[in-house]
DNA sequence: ACTCTCCGTGGACACGATCGACCTGAGCCT
DNA sequence: AGGCTCAGGTCGATCGTGTCCACGGAGAGT
């Protein structure tokens, strides 16, 4: 994990599609060593994935929730983490610090959807409480930030 | 919007670095013709970028948190906004209904780092209070849900 | 029926991906 | 020092892909 793989790890969060020899040319290697590298940053787990970023809106997901979780006392995390999965609307799930253990975003289509969702929600094992807050709207997501070099 | 073109984002969601001719497969069209309607596509603002999804523990960024942000009864909402878009940390911005206006996705290298984000934006104009929760792990990030057809 | 437009196809050609062979420098053993 | 080994690069060749262009068929409007 050098500079140069840096370097290529900030150009395909800013653009996932460019080609390697494009790569190549704007971190002045050949196509064959980028292609390599770049292979080497996705088996390592680096790279986890490309995905093309789409408006909610046009796939029909115009709602957007957060939603906070207290878990039961009794509950096991790892069950309620699969509950959670099984759940294609959860776009995201953190396990966090405080009194609600998660925090999951959402997206559906209508505020019905998002209804049956919260009541499936509070139905699963181990869920204690839901909390949720409506997005109205999504000003910026998933801004890729500047990497630094590291500090030598 | 037609099945086909749902297809070709819901292909492009899941890896978005798939040649125009594995996709032309996948529809059953020829390569160029998938090529005008992804052009298409991003033009009309449905695909909005290509990103490479990354670990973000492996690039220095191993703090993850969600703030809520209270705002100022004066305040413009507006100058509020383009303060917090001046924050490279802050990779995520929802305009929410409630009394936090809004809630924040910061990633970080350090706790230290997180406390001068968060005496930065206690110090920015229009903004009355933050509330920040601590994410100990992400489980999952931005996973694509499925999109189903336009029900006809 | 004619024609316009939209959306597709097929062919052509330059460019890119990717493989194998070979090169080079760092680190290490003798 | 000399030479081994290995990691990681370049070069060249081959084949697939991106992309431009001319052409063709379906459907709507006149």
């Amino acid at each position: 994990m050098d500079t140069i793989d840096l370097s290529l790890v900030e150009l395909l969060r800013g653009n996932a599609r460019l080609s390697y020899a494009e790569l190549a040319r704007q971190v002045g290697l050949s196509a064959p060593a980028v292609h390599e590298r770049v292979g080497k940053l996705e088996s390592s787990g680096v790279i986890r994935a490309y995905r093309a970023e789409v408006e909610p809106e046009a796939i029909g997901l115009g709602v957007t929730a957060l939603i906070g979780i207290v878990e039961d006392s009794g509950g096991d995390t790892d069950d309620v983490l699969d509950s959670f999965r099984q759940m294609p609307e959860i776009e995201s799930c953190y396990f966090m610090a405080g009194v609600e253990s998660f925090l999951l975003k959402a997206r559906v289509g209508t505020i019905a959807e998002l209804e049956q969702l919260i009541v499936r929600l509070n139905r699963t094992p181990g869920v204690a409480s839901t909390r949720t807050g409506i997005a109205l709207s999504t000003k910026w997501e998933n801004r890729p930030q500047p990497v630094e070099p590291p500090t030598p």
